[in-house]
DNA sequence: GGGGATCCATACTGGTCGGTATGTTTCTTG
DNA sequence: CAAGAAACATACCGACCAGTATGGATCCCC
């Protein structure tokens, strides 16, 4: 609660990580209202008294474990975004830092597309900003400037960066990992799609 | 329960259509585990009691309202699968069909994607071969002959199938939905992103 | 080393919801 | 029209779970 503090107990700190890691593999696995404060608790090896001295209810502390993901990587997001070079190899580093991320916070951002229903307005709004800011704005950014640039015919970017994501997510499944063995391979057969198309030639 | 009965009530195949109509509707809205019994129940005019008299608990009834939809849908899809032409034209037909759909029969296929971390594995695989063969497959057939006559290139048509559905549910969100103002648009975006990419040219 | 705040555990409550038990109506059949 | 079955409605139960209340342990500061 104050990571600046001066001297304070930085025990917590520990356990609210723990936490918060703890509830994104289970909600990774199950769906929100199938995920107890007992389970994360369990799982975080504490109990349901330490979750709520540190979480106001549930829903922040989904909200919370959202954000922890999402702005841990955004560092390495924008680095990405704001490399030199053409749309294309901006757009593949983008990616390969994405995939190279481990599995866990990788896949926390499906999580969004899935459980955004089960929010009301206040909240899910939150989480759609959140998340759009993290990724498909910063690839929009890339498309925008190969627009620009005449790289890409002309369309509606942020339509675009949707669509992308949403094919690097096929990527994320079991059995897309199943047919390379390789990232790299990976990373080619997607933006080869992307820029490309599955046409021949 | 009894379609091919001599002369049995019809009035109870009626309720039945009409709690998986609402259902369907319900299930779209919100997650799983947020549509309750009585919901369904009172949205299709009857009580919990008729709901339960028909089904025999609520994952069966989510499964029936599923494949009650893809099946529905399956002859109009085998018919651009079994039409003529190159591998584009049947792709177009096929997705043209797809997106001609009425809404809410277009979005259910949205809902496996989502909600199938809730079940566990009889239901799950079940409602995951009766998804794939309704749509991915019908695609991958498709795909297939374009790769034999040298139309596509080389790759996992399996793959391919399920990125290209995942283009086509990001042409259903409301945003999408707005950028074009009539489904010719529409098609002929996603049918060139996927056959020739996004670049130039 | 006492006072106070933070941290966490245990026990409990209120409400919700899937499912059941049982009554009541409506249709079919003989 | 009587008898039985199917199609519903109503009332209720039991389990589960988010959230609370409260007590005890741990640490900081003076």
């Amino acid at each position: 609660m104050d990571p600046l503090g001066s001297g304070m107990y930085d025990k917590s700190t520990a356990t609210i990580a723990n936490i918060l890691s703890s509830a994104g593999a289970l909600f990774l696995r199950k769906n929100y209202a199938d995920v107890t404060i007992a389970d994360i608790a369990e799982a975080a090896g504490v109990t349901k008294g330490a979750v709520y001295h540190h979480f106001a209810n549930k829903e922040s502390l989904y909200v919370a474990m959202m954000q922890a993901v999402l702005t841990e990587k955004q560092a390495l997001f924008q680095a990405a975004v704001a490399s030199p070079g053409t749309c294309r190899e901006r757009l593949k580093r983008f990616t390969r830092t994405f995939l190279e991320l481990p599995r866990e916070k990788r896949d926390v951002t499906k999580l969004v597309r899935r459980d955004i229903n089960t929010f009301k307005d206040p909240v899910r709004s939150q989480l759609i900003l959140a998340y759009q800011s993290a990724l498909p704005e910063q690839i929009e950014i890339i498309l925008e400037d190969g627009v620009r640039a005449g790289e890409l015919g002309l369309a509606d970017v942020r339509l675009l960066s949707w669509m992308y994501v949403a094919i690097v997510e096929v990527m994320l499944t079991p059995y897309a990992e199943r047919v390379f063995d390789n990232q790299n391979d990976q990373l080619d057969f997607v933006i080869r799609l992307f820029f490309n198309g599955a046409g021949a030639n």
